[in-house]
DNA sequence: ACGTGAGGCTGGAACGTTCCAGAGTCTGCG
DNA sequence: CGCAGACTCTGGAACGTTCCAGCCTCACGT
C-alpha cells in the first residue's frame, strides 16, 4: 500500500548522469561550477529519479540548519498570538521555526533541551521563566532572545514592550474619561508586572492622584483576575487597570456576576490586546503590545547573531491604546 | 563574549568519561550493555559538558528520526490541552514530538510540509479540517493518526470521543435535575458538531422531550456562543448544552450581561472539560473527553504503525460528565 | 583443569551530504 | 610556442551518529 521507495541519494544521480557525486551537489544547491549542458542533464537524472536531498546529511556535513528555536507557553492566549506572528516573520528570511512547548509537565529546561536536539542555530524564548543565570549560560552556547520579558544584565538580545508605557496611557486615558478613583491590579512577579505596577504609580503621581493610588495584588490568570475583583467589590473603585488581558477577563466575569456593569459603574483596561480582547462580546480597551514589531525584531536579531554579529541589542517596543467598550466615563464621581 | 563552544559530540563525552564512542552511544540510547558505574560517569560527562545528541546525525546513521509531528491548532484552548497530553503520552515511548502549528497565515498543508521536511515517521493531526480525501494521500506516504476528529473511510487511524454520548450524558443530567425545556447550541460544521447534534435529539426523544427540542446555529468560538446566546434571550429555556466549553463561555458571558443567573435561571453545560471550563470563577459543569487516555492512544496507534502494523483502527473514546456549578434544578417551570 | 557463555567494552565502517585540493582542458596572450 | 588563468570536473576526507564484529575477563559447570 504505502510506496515504501528506497530514498534515492546523490550518488544515484551520480550515476545516472555520468558525472561524480560532487558535481551534483553543486548543481543541487545551484553554484556555480557547472557547464549549462551537465547542469541540464543533472537535473534531468534527478527528476527522473525523483531526488530530493536529505536534509540531515546536509545539516550535519555543513553544520547550518537554517532553524530558529521558539520556546512557548502552551496555555498563554499571548504566546499563540506570539507564535503566530513569528511565523509570519519568518517567513522570507530563509529560516525556518522549529516550535517547543512548556506545558505544566514539561518544563522550560525540557522544552529548551528538545530544540538542542535539533541543532537550532538560535532560540527565542517567550516570556521565560527561566532565573536570568541559566539564560546567560544558555547564550554562551548558542544566540538567544528573550521575547516579551525585561530581562536584565544576561548577554542575550531582548525584545519586550514599554511596559510603563503602557500603563501610563491606560491612565492618561482613564483621567480624560473624568475618572479619578483608579485602581490597578498587578501581576504579582509575572514578568513585566513590577514595570507596570511603577507605570501605574508614575502616571498617578503626575495626575495628583497619588492618594487613590491603589494597587490589589492579581495574577496572569483568570482566576487571579477573579479572586483580585472580589477584593475590590466591597468599595469599588470608577475604573481599574489590569495586569493582562487574561487576568481582565476574570476581572470582567466577576463585576458582572455581581450586576456591576462595564463601564458604566466600573471601567476596565487590560494588557496585550490578545485574541481575547477583540473578542466581540468582551471587546476590551487594552494596551495593545505591537507583535509584529517585536516578532519581526526578534526574528532579525536572532539572524543577526547567527551570522555572526556580537552586539547586545536591548529592543523596547511602544505599546498603544485600544478603546474598545470597556471604557467610558463615571457616571456618579 | 559568547564562546560560541563548540558543541560538543559524542567523542567528548567518551574521551571525558575514559570510554569509548561506542559506549556513550548505548549509555545515551538507554540500551543495555553498560555497567551501572560506567553509565554513571558517562551520564555525568555528558552533563557537565552540556552534551545533546544530534538528532541529524542520528537520522542519517539509523534511519530513524523516533519522531512523531503533530500539528494542532494554536488558537485552540482544548489543542492546547490535547498537546499536553501528548507531551506526556509519549515521554516513555521513545518518540518524541515534533510540534506545527496552524494559525491564521499558516493552514494545516504548509504545517504539514513542515513536518514532511523533518523526516517524522508518523503524523498525529489534530481537528483536522483537510478534506478525506487529501488525509487519505497523506496517509499513502506516512502513517497518519487523526485526533479529535471523526473521519470516515480514509485509511487512517482515528481516535476521536463517543460525541453522541456526551451529548445523552447531558441531557440525562438536566432531565435529572428537573429541566424539559433543554435547548443546543451546536457547532455548526465543526468536527464532530453533527455527532452531538444527534446526541441531543436523540436523548430528547428518549426522555420524551421532542417537542422541547430546539437546535440553535453557534460555532466553536467565544463569538458565535455569544451570537447563539443573545438569539435565546427573548425566550430562554431552562437549560442549554452547547457545543463546546469555548463557545459556553460566550454563552455564560451574555447570559450574565443579561442580568440572567446561572444556573437558576439558566443551567449551562458545555464539552471538552478544556481548562477554560476548569477555571474558579467560571466553574463550567461539561463533558469531559478523555484527553490522557486518547492522546495516549493516538501515540500508541502512531508507533504501531511506525513498527509495521497494517491494521487500520478507529478508537472511540467515552466522555464523561463533570458536574461544576453551571447547572442546578430549574426554579421555575 | 578446561571449555563455555555472558557481560562489558572497543574499533571501525557505514549513512548522504559538503567541502577542499587538485587534475584536466581550453583559451588567449606575450 | 609556452604558459597563465579560467573553467569543468573528480576524488576523498570530513560531519556525528549507529551498528556490527569481535576482544577481554570472569564465573560457572563438568
Amino acid at each position: 500500500m504505502r510506496s515504501t521507495g528506497p530514498r534515492s541519494t546523490l550518488a544515484d544521480v551520480a550515476a545516472r548522469a555520468g558525472v561524480s557525486k560532487s558535481l551534483v551537489s553543486l548543481v543541487m544547491r545551484n553554484e556555480p561550477g557547472a557547464s549549462a549542458e551537465t547542469r541540464r542533464r543533472v537535473l534531468d537524472a534527478a527528476d527522473e529519479l525523483g531526488y530530493h536531498p536529505d536534509r540531515g546529511a546536509r545539516l550535519l556535513r555543513s553544520g547550518r540548519s537554517r532553524l530558529l528555536g521558539v520556546v512557548f507557553g502552551i496555555q498563554h492566549a499571548f504566546h499563540a498570538d506570539l507564535v503566530t506572528a513569528l511565523y509570519t516573520a519568518a517567513r522570507e528570511t530563509g529560516y525556518e521555526l522549529a516550535l517547543s512547548a512548556v506545558t505544566p509537565d514539561r518544563d522550560e529546561t525540557e522544552a529548551t533541551a528538545g530544540l538542542l536536539q535539533d541543532r537550532c542555530e538560535a532560540l527565542i524564548l517567550l516570556g521565560p521563566q527561566t532565573p536570568t543565570a541559566s539564560l546567560a549560560r544558555l547564550a554562551t552556547r548558542l544566540p538567544v532572545v528573550v521575547l516579551a520579558r525585561g530581562v536584565r544584565g544576561a548577554a542575550v538580545d531582548v525584545v519586550h514592550t514599554a511596559d510603563a508605557d503602557g500603563l501610563h496611557q491606560a491612565v492618561d486615558h482613564l483621567v480624560q474619561l473624568g475618572h479619578r478613583s483608579i485602581a490597578h491590579i498587578d501581576g504579582g512577579h509575572a514578568p513585566g508586572a513590577a514595570q507596570r505596577r511603577r507605570g501605574y504609580r508614575d502616571a498617578m503621581c503626575r495626575h495628583a492622584l497619588d492618594r487613590h493610588t491603589r494597587i490589589i495584588r492579581g495574577g496572569l490568570t483568570e482566576e487571579d483576575g477573579a479572586a483580585a475583583a472580589r477584593a475590590l467589590l466591597a468599595d469599588p473603585p470608577t475604573a481599574v487597570t489590569v495586569f493582562n488581558d487574561r487576568c481582565a477577563t476574570g476581572v470582567l466575569d466577576v463585576l458582572a456576576h455581581h450586576g456591576l456593569k462595564v463601564p458604566d459603574d466600573v471601567s476596565v483596561v487590560g494588557y496585550d490586546d490578545s485574541r481575547l480582547a477583540r473578542l466581540a462580546h468582551v471587546n476590551l480597551t487594552t494596551i495593545a503590545q505591537d507583535t509584529a514589531t517585536m516578532t519581526r525584531l526578534a526574528v532579525a536579531r536572532a539572524i543577526d547573531r547567527v551570522e555572526g554579529s556580537t552586539i547586545t541589542h536591548r529592543d523596547v517596543v511602544p505599546p498603544h491604546l485600544v478603546v474598545r467598550s470597556t471604557t467610558g466615563p463615571p457616571t456618579s464621581p
